[in-house]
RNA sequence: CUGGGUGUGGCGCAGUUUGGUAGCGCGCUUGAAUGGGGUUCAAGAGGUCGGAAGUUCAAAUCUUCUCACUCAGACCA
């Protein structure tokens, strides 16, 4: 590919408004174009890159036995009424009417579509368990997309969907997938892959697990332990609570005036957060109840937890319901129609704490909560905090870092199966619906994440797996006569050994090629000139490294191939 | 959806407070010089200032409406 004829250009300015480094990167040096908020246009080296990336993704999905399928973007709304989908998704799902005005949607997650597909096509458990897979555009309508490739809302995805005739082959598929899912990564050159579990969100389903790149720009946040494996989204993470042992008080009624914030009252009665009680109000819109969410007071409530908890959208409000004195709350049972009370997993056994006394401008002191007031169950709503014990090995800390999302993997169940009546014969002959898992990558996703992880000042760092060229041809002087047979020669010699060369054959000064080779990312850059001619020799740049080889047109093939390994 | 910001040649920006029909850098075209880190000089092309309505003798600049983009949050696979 000659460099004059590429489409794209390469600018030095930074365009404003621009945060990720991907999204930087990708612009600046012509891979990507944005059309609209959220929607992009590939220019030809981004779309190189993505087709490796692709390559890499059908090796490893063929490995376990995938069977590539293409289903539709376009879907009728009775497919999605099926599931009961078309009602509980809300307005990140595209919609439309064709011209006859029937009820169309546009695919953001293809389970529909899978089952159909196979629902009618196998009969027997002898036909599963199966996987199949495709790559292909995906249309959400992000509440807000950002970070150039990172969030957007069209975007190409891999996902697959499996199913089984048991809950143990599901499992044990499940596995298998994990395992391809590292690879891929590995293949594609990321480093700092983890898997977490995770909140299985819209699709469904218990067991789910995201794999993350970590990395600042992150947005989801995790939890990882600093001694075990353990490693989970914020979501759902867990940890040790500990228990602040002290001997039993009798009970004391205290005014505490106009103290109603923990910061406030721990101030005046000359107490720590954690040797208090607080009470978190939050409002269920769809059944109009009230929630009270009682919690120890260092710690935060995860909406996320309350959220899968009740199974309905909460949100925090400060109340104004006649039975519930607002600053002031305490443990207590509020029978009440519209009022639900919920006690977290850290006030079990809990000694000694300052709580509200439900009447203004009253807190009890030393309330204990295996004697003052035993609520019938403790349930976990807490947020992890960093420094936290790990609940898995008891012995390492929790820390707290920041992750890209570049895929996830679901067990299903028979959601799906179930509701779009799909079933099979099992060895018995009775019918049963297959169990399901899906399983997801997000292809664009990954490209920026790969620059996010792989890049200096001077631009982007390619690992040579997916680079959309791993070779810089770099002719000094192209006008000299020498430089340029010498080029040509090298051209051909290149591409017979099955490199992929992009030409610099533009006559502009060597600062600029070197400046576009090093933004764009090439591995490899091959500089001939007249200064490295004189002496028979021509220089091998590595663009990871900064390093510089000089060898003979004779060596040239040798060299780059011991380069190349290493590079691999 | 809530709050803030921005919209001026292909890209990045100044000009808006104090109305007088556009300017800079990069890039592009032409010529010359230079020739290993975005080189220099000269000559050019290219915009009617997001859109609509209004005020005015006169609007990029003031008013109203509107659209788009963007940041933070809410939300989200």
């Amino acid at each position: 590919m000659k460099i004059s004829k590429l489409v794209g250009e390469r600018t030095k300015e930074v365009p404003s408004g621009v945060i990720a480094k991907s999204h930087e990167y990708l612009l600046r040096a012509g891979y990507i174009k944005q059309v609209c908020n959220g929607v992009f246009s590939l220019l030809p080296p981004a779309f190189r890159v993505q087709l490796k990336l692709e390559k890499i993704i059908r090796e490893e999905m063929d490995k376990i036995g995938g069977q590539e399928v293409l289903l539709p973007v376009l879907m009728p709304k009775e497919l999605w009424e099926e599931s009961g989908r078309y009602s509980s998704i809300g307005s990140e799902m595209f919609r439309l009417k064709d011209r006859a005005e029937h009820d169309m949607v546009l695919g953001m997650t293809h389970e529909e579509a899978a089952v159909h597909l196979a629902r009618n096509t196998i009969k027997s458990y002898d036909q599963l368990p199966f996987m199949i897979y495709q790559i292909q555009t995906k249309l959400r309508d992000e509440p807000r997309a950002r970070a150039g490739l990172i969030r957007v809302r069209e975007f190409i995805m891999k996902d697959a969907y499996s199913f089984h005739t048991s809950k143990e082959d599901l499992d044990e598929y499940y596995e298998k997938v994990k395992d391809a899912y590292f690879r891929i990564y590995k293949r594609m050159g990321m480093k700092n892959v983890v898997s977490v579990k995770s909140d299985s969100g819209m699709m469904g389903g218990k067991i789910a697990d995201e794999f993350m790149l970590i990395t600042d720009i992150g947005e989801d946040s995790l939890v990882v332990c600093d001694n075990c494996d353990y490693s989970a989204n914020m979501e759902v993470a867990e940890s040790i609570l500990d228990i602040y042992d002290s001997i039993e008080q009798p009970t004391e009624l205290v005014n505490t005036g106009d103290s109603k914030t923990i910061e406030d009252v721990c101030k005046l009665l000359n107490v720590k957060p954690y040797q208090t009680c607080k009470a978190v109000c939050y409002y269920l819109s769809k059944s109009k109840k009230y929630v009270i969410a009682f919690i120890r007071g260092d710690l935060e409530v995860n909406e996320i937890k309350l959220r899968n908890l009740l199974k309905e959208e909460v949100v925090a409000i400060s109340v104004d319901h006649p039975k519930i004195v607002a600053g002031y709350i305490g443990p207590k049972n509020f029978k009440e129609e519209d009022i639900i009370t919920l006690y977290d997993v850290s006030l079990k056994n809990a000694k000694n704490l300052v709580v509200g006394a439900n009447a203004k401008p009253y807190h009890i002191k030393n309330f204990s909560f295996n004697r003052d007031f035993i609520p019938e169950t403790f349930v976990d709503i807490s947020k992890v905090k960093e420094g936290q014990k790990c609940k898995k090995c008891g012995k390492g800390n929790l820390k707290i870092v920041r992750g890209i999302e570049i895929g996830n993997i679901f067990q299903l169940g028979t959601k799906y199966t179930a509701s779009m009546n799909m079933t099979v014969h099992d060895s018995k002959g009775e019918e049963i619906n297959p169990i399901m898992g899906c399983y997801g990558i997000g292809v664009g996703r990954c490209l920026a994440s790969i620059v996010e992880e792989s890049s200096d000042e001077k631009g982007i760092i390619w690992p040579i797996s997916v680079a959309p060229w791993q070779i810089y041809l770099c002719p000094l002087r192209l006008d000299d006569e020498n430089v340029a047979k010498t080029t040509l020669e090298i051209n051909n010699i290149l591409e017979e050994a099955g490199y992929e060369i992009l030409f610099d054959d533009r006559n502009i000064s060597a600062g600029s090629k070197f400046a576009d080779s090093e933004l764009m990312g090439i591995p490899i850059r091959i500089v001939i000139s007249p200064r490295s001619l004189q002496n028979n020799e021509i220089e091998i740049a590595i663009r990871k490294t900064g390093e510089k080889i000089m060898c003979s047109k004779g060596e040239l093939l040798k060299t780059l191939k011991s380069i190349v390994d290493n590079l691999g």
